[in-house]
DNA sequence: ACCTGAACACCGTTCAAGT
DNA sequence: ACCTGAACACCGTTCAAGT
């Protein structure tokens, strides 16, 4: 070995220097590329690029597209505020905050939102939410069986909110609701119903609705027994 | 004109005889396709291939693949069993049954679920489905702000439990269970809510645990008022 | 063992040109 | 007005060949 002692600077000019390739490297190069241009970018031959490689090369470390957008979903997790779960005060509104986080992560970016749906998240992250929301709900003295399916009931509120977000716009949706609007309008005497409620089916702004879910939520969890059919 | 007397039987042979193209013949064939093969065959350029023209000529009719989804969707929603809104009996029973026929239709296509969950439908026969569940709301009691916003959340429960057995089969699913098994069973220590809880974070059927969701979205749209804080 | 170039089999959408 | 061929700018994944 004849290299100079001072490093593995070798002479030909790369900008940052190609890193081999890891999978820790390829996941944090993906999160990169979704912070900065969304999760359409990343894709295998971007992302290859982005690398100085070849698409073939990541299938080393990644098996295919749908596990590098889990693996980069569970990186963000790792952003979601879990403090409220050790703090003092209403249980109902320390977990309302963490799951106000969890929401407010994926609203950043709704397209892993919609991946989450599909692949169910099973991540070291993912895993520190679940325990923090359990955690919460045995001291809401919650019956184990209804917290151990309503963690899931949770989140899939919080992840379906935030996947309806994916791609839309302030245009979007106010387009979207004029043509609501106009359709409750249009619809008077074939679905009184819905004349009746009319505006009211979009009222509000999607922190008070998403709010409003969580509590729902929150009460039919605390109270609905798993095995039978009575009201509580 | 010179053609024979008896119609257009031009000499051309041609299988079906070429239709001529319009919206409604562009989604009907986009539903058989989608009853073929699957909404991921369901492309502008196989479509068209299936209408034996090319992909630009479909523009002409659809603005773009969303809305092509979109409008197969509602096609599909006419074949949500309505007929409990308008039946005797309990009131939660008959809107249970009109879910369940909502996600069983989904079920079938779970890849359309997903596309339901990120185009808001907004079809003709959406809006039939909305009236009937406000129908059967009102029927119970629901306040009418209440009703209007919790529509929204059983069909969200619905839909998105459909959109996540998007692309999986028994196997898939061995592999989670198996794959969140072992994650919780190494985890003891440092997730001991995860622990105690063990498997029965998964455990019950999709129809169970759909029901329940169900169960536990009524109980709480029932109780939950939308402007206050406080418990039922 | 890891990395690669090249290929296979596809996409959505636009646009100038034809009828 | 409607329809088209051709092009532009991409995809995921595999595989034989190299190091």
């Amino acid at each position: 070995m004849t290299a100079a002692p001072s490093g593995p600077s070798r002479s030909r000019r790369e900008r940052p220097a190609k890193p081999a390739l890891t999978r820790a490297g390829i996941i944090a190069t993906a999160v990169a590329l979704l912070r900065a241009e969304g999760l359409q970018k990343v894709t295998m031959r971007r992302l290859a690029q982005e690398l100085d490689t070849g698409p073939a090369s990541l299938y080393v470390y990644v098996a295919n597209t749908a596990e590098l957008h889990a693996a980069v979903l569970d990186e963000l997790l790792g952003t979601v505020d879990l403090a409220p779960v050790h703090a003092g005060g209403d249980w109902r509104e320390r977990i309302l905050a963490v799951l106000t986080s969890y929401t407010a992560v994926l609203f950043d970016h709704p397209s892993l939102a919609r991946s989450a749906l599909l692949a169910r998240p099973r991540g070291e992250h993912y895993l520190q939410l679940l325990e923090g929301l359990l955690s919460l709900l045995d001291e809401g003295g919650v019956p184990p069986g209804q917290a151990a399916w309503g963690v899931d009931v949770l989140l899939q509120h919080a992840t379906a909110t935030a996947a309806e977000h994916a791609g839309r716009d302030d245009e979007a949706d106010q387009a979207d609701w004029d043509a609501v609007a106009r359709a409750v309008r249009e619809v008077d005497a074939s679905h009184p119903h819905l004349a009746a409620i009319g505006e009211d089916l979009l009222s509000g702004s999607p922190p008070e609705r998403l709010t409003w879910g969580f509590r729902v939520l929150l009460n039919g969890i605390a109270y609905t027994p798993r095995t039978a059919k009575e009201k509580p």
